[in-house]
DNA sequence: GATGATTTGTACGTATGTATA
DNA sequence: ATATACATACGTACAAATCAT
């Protein structure tokens, strides 16, 4: 992965359009967010200013743009005068980023078992199949990849953008902590049979039992994680880093 | 309401830790933020760069600076190379905030019934009362502050901090087509006696009454909002003045 | 549609605050 | 505790893009 930025010259601008004329900060933030969610950048670390302008080849004032955007997000912590980390919840934390998600994740699954189109149904239906057969063939990263399709696919359903876009910033901040997630190839067919009952009631258009079981999964997922982080230890290390 | 961020030499530094040394940056984005939700700043208007910068007296880095935060809050409008513009939701957005907010808030409330601790239902009691006594005197400004302190006791009650910070961001977002609501003053009474079903259910420890009955409260703020709207064409004129 | 005026985006230097010896 | 080193905060100059004519 060499990080250039700087396309120096543009070259081939066949179709118009192709690029929305991102600024750097834009970019940089965005990639920036992708190396946090991706864990290739490790909870807590330092983001030099300089060091991440010179790695990126550029000033130091877009990557300022970029930190403090990170900051608004939540994916970095930022005090003024201070080096911005990123963002390292303790434990309280996390568990009410969790407990969260599982709040907004079945709000969207209980209104898209009210509103989806017969279109959106079928689309639904169609990645879990998906998902059934990926479950078998065992590839972690792909899963992942139609998994998140899956749910947002009910963001779609519940016609209400708004509340979609909340429900990712919040996966995207726990994100970090689900990534072992699928590691365990167990852990597939479990989330299989989970999506099973959600899917259900999303085509029986039972808000109530859609609302629910997605709820559950959700609380699976963190349940899962604890299990993991427990035995590895990792949350107690990790914690007492730089605390301790 | 002089504006001059500059403060020429600080003086008189009695005790220590008095300021916690925010940047231009963090009082510029505070202060716009404020200025937005409060209406002080039109829905749609043209945030220039240097003209705040002058307006404020610094350079235009922290006002680009606060500007990219306030967008990432979704407080403004932000385009690369575009002006950056106080937001201004269609109908459809709006409706989609304030449903979410109206989910948002009975999740609180449902969790502030089995969480609060005594001291904590105490205190919601007392605010409670302190409004009652309000809705009587008929202060809309005096209301509106003790309304939110009411709806900032639910969120603690929660023993959720980052629900609590989700709700509040949303309820922001919204407040600038609230803000009108209790010039009428029948719509204090209404609200006093929503509440009370509210406070009823989170005494009897009852989630899903106290969600309930948040949700309807929410959902017949929304209502008078619309109810507002349409009445003064406010919504449709503001609507095709940039559109149309 | 081209050109000038205006506004945003980026680079860089200096000031200021923080951490370390 | 003072001084030094270092990172961040801010201001200014210039480049690039957008808007208005």
């Amino acid at each position: 992965m060499t990080s250039h930025l700087r396309n120096s010259g543009s070259h081939i601008a066949l179709s118009p359009r192709v690029e929305p004329k991102l600024t750097l900060a834009d970019e940089l933030r965005i990639r920036l967010a992708d190396d946090i969610v991706r864990g290739f950048l490790p909870l807590g670390a330092t983001l030099d200013e300089s060091q991440t302008a010179r790695r990126f080849q550029v000033s130091r004032t877009p990557v300022r743009e970029a930190f403090r955007e990170l900051a608004a997000s939540g994916l970095v912590d930022a005090k003024p005068h201070r080096s911005t980390l990123v963002a390292r919840p303790d434990s309280e934390r996390l568990n009410a980023m969790f407990e969260t998600m599982a709040e907004l994740e079945a709000v969207c699954a209980g209104l898209a078992a009210q509103r989806m189109t017969v279109a959106e149904r079928q689309s639904l239906q169609e990645i879990h199949e998906q998902l059934r057969v990926l479950s078998f063939a065992g590839n972690p990263e792909q899963f992942h990849e139609i998994n998140e399709q899956f749910h947002n696919a009910i963001y779609i359903g519940t016609h209400n953008n708004y509340l979609g876009e909340l429900t990712i910033a919040t996966r995207k901040r726990v994100q970090p902590f689900r990534r072992a997630q699928f590691r365990n190839l167990g852990r597939l067919h479990k989330s299989q049979a989970e999506h099973h009952h959600v899917v259900e009631a999303i085509l029986r258009e039972d808000r109530a039992a859609a609302s629910a079981a997605m709820h559950a999964h959700i609380d699976l997922v963190h349940n899962e994680y604890e299990s993991y982080a427990g035995s590895t230890l990792e949350g107690e290390m990790a914690g007492r880093l730089r605390t301790g």
